[in-house]
DNA sequence: GTTATACTTAGTCTATTAGCTAACTGTCAA
DNA sequence: TTGACAGTTAGCTAATAGACTAAGTATAAC
């Protein structure tokens, strides 16, 4: 029962769940596309990916500095379908589905740069 | 979202899982029979029970003076049978369905005279 | 009616959790 | 090798949530 909880504390977070949302569609967020997205500091995003993780819902990966997310292919297919069902065509998910195509139109390089105080995301 | 929320968060805790996981091998509680499974005090089973009912999970049947529990018949297939799944075979909740079945044998009227600290039910 | 009683609501306390800043870790580039 | 930097961890604060007691509501028995 444990491992249960664990998963349904993990998505019971507004915030976590717009991450599950977004990972429905873009398949793969690095870890400042996230910030971007939710618009918290790194270290809170971090906390909550991190929850994600260890709880099986998204599964994380390495590459040089960055850190990128992904659904976790092992998560349960029941589970899966009924929150991609939820989570489809609810219209507070609209506005980050927006933003979320600005977001990946940056190289994560660009998005550090810019959360750096930087103006140079070349599509803003 | 926030109906996914509310049910989400009405899941992601111990004592309301435990419930909902006798609701799937009894089909029908009442508040008393809550209380004595939980072991908490009647205030707190019905506050858990006043979230699963807002949130969906279960619906209630007032008959007199008690007030019984189901499963909600609305909840959504997927859901339910990830639940199902995930909480058959929860070794920790082995000793909740033998005890549901000493409380299920007492009537709510014998459970709540217990309750009130008098020895009654005919089967203890 | 009046009283007992099954459940709910209100108020209080404590524990957990989301958010922040600051310090730390690991990786890349000069 | 030193500095910059993406991300994590630690420590703090405020808000949320679970537990209790006590008071309130509604139903049944006398």
């Amino acid at each position: 029962m444990n491992k249960t909880l664990e998963q349904l504390k993990a998505l019971s977070d507004r915030n976590r769940l717009r991450v599950v949302a977004a990972l429905f569609h873009m398949d793969e967020l690095c870890a400042c596309q996230i910030v971007e997205l939710l618009e918290v500091t790194g270290a809170t995003a971090s906390r909550h990916m991190g929850l994600l993780v260890r709880a099986g819902i998204v599964e994380s990966r390495k590459e040089g500095r960055w850190v990128y997310y992904r659904l976790d292919a092992s998560l349960d297919a029941r589970l899966f379908q009924w929150l991609e069902a939820e989570l489809k065509n609810v219209a507070e998910l609209e506005a980050d589905r927006i933003l979320l195509k600005e977001i990946v139109s940056c190289a994560p390089e660009d998005l550090c740069r810019k959360q750096r105080g930087e103006e140079c995301c070349p599509n803003k």
